[in-house]
DNA sequence: TGTACATCAGTGAACGCGCGTTCACTGATGTAC
DNA sequence: TGTACATCAGTGAACGCGCGTTCACTGATGTAC
């Protein structure tokens, strides 16, 4: 097991494609593998078919490319809740869509998400040199958007209410991905249950 | 940064201690550094002051450090949760006792709990080969307590309720350590949100 | 149209590291006589 | 009470591995003249 493929070489000019491609193989090794760890450079060049010292051309070290990753798959959800809320105008549908997009999203990647959100020691580490980086602030990009929609659903404790349903939502796309064995609801159930007894302030 | 200390060595038929030692240094370091791969047999031997051959006596390979870590952490949670449903008579109060101890336990071993019910890797692994294992089994239980509670609260759907409260407060354990730098609610008030809003069926 | 050359994309060999694990061992200690 | 000995707890050196990274390089390709 060399190499997976033989690489083509790019033409003049077009070498900044390796990059997408070292991005997109160092994603895919994470979803496979699960394992953050598991995405090396040499692991990478293999997938693609390349020399692993060509990946410098690209990143200053192996820590860029998985923060590119990270980036990649925040922007990916952030794309998609954002489709997900302009494809409805009432404020209880767009809701259900965010929530449903959401865990959708969550489930067609269940390791880059955990990754993404779970990621305790790179954030911790970042976190003492940089408070407030990127992840953290992508975050809660994601995170605004659902308090939002919940504030514009319900007027009282948005605040409150919103971490609740997102944590709500962070757990189920965790758990599910973590403890497969068990019985779980359907993600529309879950769903339609958290917000029926969320949004009312009773 | 040879050995952190000299170990003594242990009297005749006391070899087991060591056994102890290794355990709560492997458990120290996975919460120190948030990584189970920096869980390493030399690490936890330097900790100790013990050659790193030396663990080989009390355990077939690495993996199986990581294992009784695991089951340790799961016992530590099990026992708390029971201790706390307990103090209670009314099933109220247990269900609040029990949310609480849930979290308390979670905010005081952060990393541990997040290695324990966030494993992706090892639970993807394992479930190919031994599916319910004693991780599943163990969340499942652990689970099974605050069915029961809610059970007792509340008269409709337990089963998806208890699910939603579950996932919740895994939810807010994770992002509170993964995402510390968000201004999240205190503990008490997710709790009465969520145990208020979620056992009355309206 | 031909040719020299700068530049760009990518390479192969090598480095030092920490790791899990194996091996043959050492030396203290309790026990049998 | 003394002593030989089996056993137990733990060791030091070594192995092969995959890793991130560095280095001097190669060879194709577009461009200037």
């Amino acid at each position: 097991v060399t190499a997976e493929v033989q690489h083509r070489r790019n033409k003049r000019g077009e070498g900044a494609r390796l990059r997408e491609e070292i991005v997109a193989a160092a994603a895919a090794l994470l979803e496979q593998t699960g394992d953050e760890d598991a995405v090396t450079l040499r692991r990478i060049a293999r997938q693609i078919g390349i020399a692993a010292p060509s990946i410098y051309r690209h990143f200053p070290d192996r820590d860029a490319i998985i923060k590119a990753v990270m980036a990649t798959a925040f922007a990916e959800l952030d794309a998609i809740l954002d489709a997900a809320q302009r494809a409805h105008d009432d404020p209880m549908q767009q809701l259900h869509a965010l929530c449903q997009a959401y865990l959708t999203y969550a489930a067609d990647k269940p390791h880059c998400y955990l990754v993404a959100f779970g990621r305790h020691r790179t954030t911790a580490r970042s976190a003492a040199n940089d408070p407030g980086s990127m992840e953290d602030s992508t975050a809660a990009q994601a995170f605004n958007r659902l308090v939002a929609a919940i504030t514009r659903c319900s007027p009282g404790l948005p605040h409150q209410t919103a971490v609740a349903v997102w944590v709500a939502l962070h757990g189920y796309a965790s758990l599910t991905t973590s403890v497969p064995a068990f019985p779980w609801p359907e993600r529309r159930q879950i769903i339609e249950l958290l917000v029926d007894r969320m949004h009312r302030v009773t």
